[in-house]
RNA sequence: GCACCCAUAGCUCAGUUGGAUAGAGCGUUUGACUACGAAUCAAAAGGUCGGAAGUUCGAGUCUUCCUGGGUGCACCA
């Protein structure tokens, strides 16, 4: 709703300043001053408009005057009560807030209209599936997320992918340590009971120390690689096998957090299916890929790097060409990449087969690519084909990615280009470990180690922070907490505690509040030096904080209710005494209460914002910072609701609380963090 | 060598297309529980925004240079 009205305000400045000023400006912007009381937006217009003026004729000319002029063409807003210029020349706007309150307060119907539109394709997680998941994995699978909960937020469609590199080194050094180390048949590697993700964790490690004792044994990683690119052979079984088990756990473990896919295309798939022949053709045809005849690349098709004429012929120690295709004739991981991103823009004329892989507990389906035609017709939505993708990657893969994305932009039809224009790689920093961390998972520093801020993770020497067990060490202190608040409960209002399972449940919620929030907090180009200490904290700027205040929401509506308190009418008993909520709003203390509201009416704003970046962050820390002034809200003597004496202003009291309580439910509910039956 | 990212309070980080007095959390100090549950709140101390120059009415934010950290630049994925 403000946003609807700063848009009022825009135009209205717009019209006001093309009228007596005959200019038309680029950039309007409208800030939130830094209090209240300076009103409920400012907009610093007049300052540009003296500059342009200047420029224009020369004539130095005084902003507040500017400011004076236009004020004169905005004060007749139906929403705005009076306008100011304030300061060196802000034009300073001030809501009619009982109004806006009020207009807030009734159900909202109409959903956000999607700015990007089309089906928008978000691929994130894609974890080798080779190992359990760790908290680096982590970080991109609730990035990518929270980033489709967003876009859906802002009213787009979007298709959730997760890639899988079934056929690629990591899992052949696996396959290695099960055929070569532990000497196992498929079946014996069938019959291994328990976490298999966490099995095969400790196995990729020790095939990193196999390989550095004799070096000839990385042989045995070429020949696997070649048996399971070939798909043929017990080999390429055992892959499929171990590929497919640890995905399963990979998905368990996403779940455990809320987060599903849609569709998992596998790279076998883009391999079996001829889907880099069909790109190869296309980048060949427009010449976009070069056959190099001599050089060190002598052999390889490669996409050029830009400007690269200039030290064309010159030997370097880097080419700046990216190689899509080996001497020996096979594609590499970039050119495998521009193939499946042609698919995903609907840009390659090719489609995968799919089966059915896994029904989450909610009924959602996720499907995979197969090589195999359908016997039957299997019903399934249309995958790929979108209208923009958004890569979740780490800034790691820059360099790919943008060759990648040259790659299609090269080979798209011209109709095709806008959607490769809004696609982007959203790249993020890594997540590192401290050395007290380190110490703490019972690995030994080097001397140098120590000294360093940040420690980074290696899959291969096992060295990184499960995700499974940090969960699990989230829910048990979770669930000390409220155990030890249950018991209190019995005492002080007996026969309202929480069941053993129900205990059980809300611990669970508050740990993955916590988890997500923890993640989310950080800027995407943040190092997050994970620290166990820091990501267990229930306090201050945390996701239990954050739960803590909903379920304050909730305590009061829940209160209320027992003391036979109507709070279901709200809007309309507000609306019949309309004449008397000015006063609520008026004085140092209504500006307390206003400024909680205005607050929690910009979520819209900050949704659109947050989506606009591609930064949960952004969301992530609004929410916070609306919980932290509900909580002082709630703390403040006057505003104890259930002891008002003053029926109105208890009522208005509520209304403040039901939207606040909508804000943060759902910008909960955007960075996947639902609120527990009790903390 | 080339490219990208980072540098803000003791520590970890925000800082909205350049805007009003640079903000949080942790830590430190001092207070507040006899039920809208203190996983909380109130308050204090703590900053030449790495350095220098520039653009601007206005710079933590933009430009250039310098210093100090991190990452990428494989016929790996």
């Amino acid at each position: 709703m403000l946003l609807s009205i700063q848009e009022k305000i825009r135009t209205r400045i717009r019209e006001s300043i093309a009228k007596n000023f005959d200019l038309t400006l680029q950039n309007l912007v409208l800030e939130h001053p830094p209090k209240v009381s300076l009103g409920d937006f400012a907009a610093p217009v007049a300052f540009e408009l003296a500059k342009q003026l200047k420029a224009a004729t020369g004539a130095k000319q005084n902003p507040r005057q500017l400011a004076e002029k236009i004020r004169e063409d905005v004060l007749d807003l139906p929403e705005v009560e009076r306008v100011e210029v304030a300061g060196a020349g802000y034009l300073n706007f001030f809501l009619k807030r009982s109004d806006v309150f009020l207009r807030s307060l009734q159900p909202q119907t109409e959903p956000a209209t999607p700015r990007i539109g089309g089906k928008l394709i978000v691929e994130h997680t894609s974890v080798n599936p080779n190992k359990a998941a760790h908290i680096g994995h982590l970080r991109n699978a609730v990035l990518g997320d929270t980033l489709v909960r967003l876009l859906r937020a802002c009213g787009e469609t979007v298709e959730v992918q997760n890639y899988i590199d079934n056929t690629g080194v990591q899992v052949a050094d696996v396959v290695v340590g099960f055929q070569h180390i532990e000497k196992k048949t498929l079946d014996d590697i069938k019959a291994i009971p328990g976490k298999f993700d966490d099995y095969c964790w400790d196995l990729y490690s020790k095939v990193g120390r196999f390989y550095e004792e004799d070096k000839a044994r990385l042989e045995l990683r070429a020949a696997a690689l070649h048996s399971i690119e070939a798909g043929t052979g017990e080999t390429a079984e055992i892959a499929e096998h171990v590929a497919m088990r640890i995905l399963q756990c990979h998905l368990d473990t996403m779940w455990r957090l809320g987060i599903s896919y849609d569709v998992m295309p596998r790279e076998s798939e883009v391999l079996h299916l001829h889907f880099w022949d069909a790109a190869f053709e296309r980048l060949k045809a427009t010449g976009s890929i070069v056959l190099e005849t001599e050089g060190r690349n002598k052999g390889c098709w490669v996409l050029p790097a830009e400007g690269d004429e200039a030290a064309a012929g010159e030997e370097t120690e880097h080419d700046a060409d990216k190689i899509l295709v080996r001497s020996n004739g096979t594609v590499n991981y970039t050119g495998k990449d521009i193939a499946y991103h042609l698919w995903k823009l609907g840009q390659l004329g090719m489609d995968f087969h799919y089966r059915p892989f896994f029904t989450y507990p909610d009924g959602h389906q996720v499907w995979i690519s197969t090589t195999e035609t359908p016997q039957a017709e299997i019903s399934h939505e249309a995958f790929g084909n979108g209208a923009a993708y958004f890569n979740v990657i780490d800034v790691g893969q820059s360099y790919t990615q943008d060759f990648v994305k040259k790659g299609i932009l090269a080979v798209s039809e011209e109709s095709a280009r806008v959607r490769v224009a809004r696609s982007s790689h959203v790249n993020y920093e890594k997540v590192a470990l401290t050395p007290a961390s380190c110490i703490e998972l019972g690995f030994e520093l080097s001397e140098e180690d120590r000294k360093r801020t940040v420690i980074n993770m290696a899959g291969r020497k096992g060295l990184g922070v499960k995700v499974d067990d940090l969960i699990n060490r989230l829910e048990a202190a979770a669930l000390k907490r409220v155990a030890e608040h249950e018991v209190d409960r019995a005492q002080k209002k007996p026969g309202t505690e929480l069941t053993e399972q129900e205990q059980v449940i809300a611990s669970k919620a508050i740990a993955v509040g916590a988890l997500r929030y923890f993640l989310l907090k950080f800027t995407r180009n943040t190092v997050i030096a994970f620290d166990f200490k820091e990501a267990l904290a229930a306090e201050g700027e945390s996701g239990v904080f954050l739960l803590y205040a909903i379920r304050r929401t909730y305590a009061i509506f829940e209160e209320a209710n027992a003391r036979g308190l109507q709070t279901d009418n709200l809007a309309q008993e507000l609306a019949d005494n309309l004449a008397q909520i000015p006063d609520y709003f008026s004085g140092a203390e209504g500006d307390d209460l206003w400024s909680l509201v205005n607050l929690a009416l910009r979520l819209e704003e900050v949704l659109q914002e947050a989506a606009e970046i591609l930064e949960p962050a952004r969301l992530a820390k609004y929410a916070f910072q609306l919980a932290q002034q509900f909580s002082a809200f709630y703390n403040t003597k006057n505003n104890r609701i259930l002891q008002q004496t003053d029926p109105m202003r208890q009522k208005v009291l509520f209304g403040i609380v039901k939207l606040t309580q909508r804000s943060l439910e759902s910008a909960g509910k955007v960075l996947g963090i639902e609120v527990p039956a009790r903390m």
